[in-house]
DNA sequence: CCTTTTTTTGTATTCATTACAATTTTGTAT
DNA sequence: ATACAAAATTGTAATGAATACAAAAAAAGG
């Protein structure tokens, strides 16, 4: 099943501009939760007349419409991600790559005075591969 | 039990001039999670020569040791913790606090091939003080 | 004391993100 | 098609938290 962007963008009422299904597209079809950016870097040489500030634009716009989340681990760094569902994160201390974790419904927190509308798991570490290079 | 920052500090090799005691114990005695700047802010007064910068580089030294933890949620603010106990971080979207959310051991997730030397959990939405103002 | 090391401080810099205004593109009605 | 209005894109300027750096001050150890 391969999604169809300006099929979504337009049933959130987006206008499906090249920009916006191109920089959607990417996001669904790396796994590497790149930065602002990266993205930018990544379409740069595909539509020349990009600019840094379309890629912040839609960005903001897409996560407040909930078609991508922003991952927040260092402060100076936010990544995206293209999958809204609840998953967490794993940074490697390393290679500095952020990794996807499935996350098992076993989160039911006693939070039954507050409303909770985001939840947000990571972990800090040395991942797999990494870890087989240092012996 | 009080907690003597000036022992704590010598324990771990660190000089405890009177900026690193005092910054310490504000950690220690407030709850909110106050950024470097809030550090700054409310010791400014009592200190009057002392400097962002020597807040910061206190933090980060703190951080380094295991003293203190920072807490990211927003990609543009580094708030930090004076526990450094394994526990979630509640943010409200209204009042804009994070509060400290207790989590048990419920956390065994299956990162066998990783080395995870951090976790961190935290929530956005509506505080229970925020969520009765609405009515 | 005097010298060396450590800490603190103020200023300058960095860099990701946002603000803003001008230009370009798109949608719609004539 | 053409003109007009609305929306999107763009480049530049501004913001602001965090860091770099070097000088001044304080502390340690003879």
């Amino acid at each position: 099943m391969t999604r169809n962007a300006e099929k979504e963008l337009r049933a959130k009422d987006i206008r499906p501009s090249y920009q916006r299904k191109r920089i959607l597209e990417y996001l669904w079809e790396t796994k590497s939760h790149p930065t602002a950016d990266d993205i930018y870097q990544k379409l740069h040489p595909e539509i020349p007349t990009l600019s840094r500030t379309t890629v912040y634009n839609t960005l903001r716009l897409f996560e407040k419409h909930n078609i991508i989340q922003s991952v927040v681990i260092e402060s100076n760094e936010m990544r995206f991600d293209g999958d809204v569902s609840t998953h967490g994160h794993f940074k490697c201390l390393d290679c500095q790559k952020v990794l996807d974790i499935p996350v098992k419904d076993k989160f039911k927190f006693d939070l039954k005075d507050s409303i909770v509308m985001e939840t947000h798991i990571y972990f800090r570490g040395i991942c797999p591969a990494c870890r087989k290079e240092r012996i």
